[in-house]
DNA sequence: CAAAACACCGACTGATGGGTCGGAAAAAAT
DNA sequence: ATTTTTTCCGACCCATCAGTCGGTGTTTTG
């Protein structure tokens, strides 16, 4: 008999839901569990019965996250078909996002990385991880790029750097998330993300065009499944 | 009769500097006053001789960091002459940073946007202070471009659109410099440096050059001086 | 050398917060 | 209806840590 019913799955994503909202706000340190209990509208040691401790309810907040930025990718990616288009609608997405509140998830991507590489903080043991979901990002930046050059929207070359593109894409992006988090009123931000993709996208062109085209390999619907 | 000695004023320093060790290690809330003694072989109740309590110490730590940063530029400027170079030399210094121990300007770096952009951090009173140091930088970066163009060196475009690239080029290198802080063994971090450089250039440089340049205005000694 | 000023620190305080426990309330099973 | 299982949580425990206090050693001053 199976005691993991979709209702108890259920209120663990509420749980988890209600920690992302806290530890995106104070960081992981100084969100409490009795912010994140009284956030999700039960007692603090209901918490307990769902996540073993703290770190694993924190681990259970970054997957939540992670699925949905995949998942917006993949949108983004069935919705258009140009490369130069996709990589600005991610731009965009990544900066902008209007869906969730107030650019919090900016900060809660920093506050993973910054647990990955603080020593003792809860990541750190898990550098592995992050790495692999940074790996799964390049690589999702970089089957656009390799699509684009297969269906001649992008020069050749293209194929040879796709790696280096896109890891420079995805620095160029994080480091913009970064500064908007702070600059919001003196830079603007998505003036500066045309700024950079008017300069990159006669990098990456090439004359002609073809059909339609799928979504590429690589970000197709893989679980991500933790470790370590 | 002045109490501030130059020896206060040095013990002081030298406690800010085990301070931004330690939290830079540690991250700011993690990092104890005790730690922190300990590192400076003091006892705890010390630093209250010197500092009103932590937050203070942080700030201190801060200008600590940013006092040298400033003075790397300073120094690059000082050494190099072409525009593209100086740029060149700067991302590697930021990125590479063989002077201080382990990459641990960078986790500082972070450690402080985190305290800024972070709703109860200690810097998230401060966002200005981070905010003119943030344009200090912008500033440098973009005079480097400006006396380029004035010396010939660049394109005469570049000077419309120097800020556009300085906060590109700022926010790739701190893109770069967070992923370096985990992908150090799967991506070459002075490759892609390289890579985006190379990429850069041509789109800067002009065909001529001319005699030597000085170091840009606007990066001449002038103290930062925190507030709020 | 005595008195004042200063630098230093060990021991304490109070608050916070992660995690446990034992039992109440609600649901399911019989 | 009664037992059993499951869900929930208030109260407690204990460790950590920022900040205080009182006193001791050391330097400066006269």
């Amino acid at each position: 008999m199976e005691y993991t019913t979709t209702k108890r799955a259920d209120k663990a994503r509420v749980i988890a839901q209600a920690a992302l909202d806290q530890f995106t706000r104070r960081g992981f340190v100084s969100a409490s569990l009795e912010n994140i209990a009284a956030a999700a509208g039960i007692g603090k040691s209901t918490i307990y019965e769902y996540f073993r401790n703290k770190e694993e309810l924190f681990v259970a907040a970054v997957q939540e996250a992670f699925e949905r930025w995949l998942n917006d990718i993949r949108e983004i990616c069935a919705q258009t078909a140009d490369p130069i288009e996709r990589l600005e609608r991610i731009a965009d997405e990544f900066l902008e996002c209007q869906e969730y509140p107030a650019q919090s998830i900016q900060r809660f991507n920093f506050e993973i990385l910054m647990q990955t590489i603080t020593e003792g903080g809860v990541f750190n043991t898990r550098k592995h991880f992050i790495r692999e979901v940074h790996q799964k990002f390049i690589r999702a930046i970089a089957d656009i790029l390799l699509t684009g050059v297969s269906r001649g929207q992008l020069k050749p070359e293209i194929a040879r750097d796709a790696d280096k593109i896109s890891i420079t894409f995805l620095s160029f992006l994080d480091g913009m998330a970064l500064t908007s988090l702070f600059a919001e009123d003196y830079i603007d931000i998505s003036r500066q993300v045309a700024f950079f993709m008017q300069n990159l996208a006669p990098l990456l062109r090439s004359g002609q065009a073809e059909g339609t085209d799928p979504v590429p390999p690589s970000i197709q619907k893989d679980n991500l499944n933790a470790s370590s």
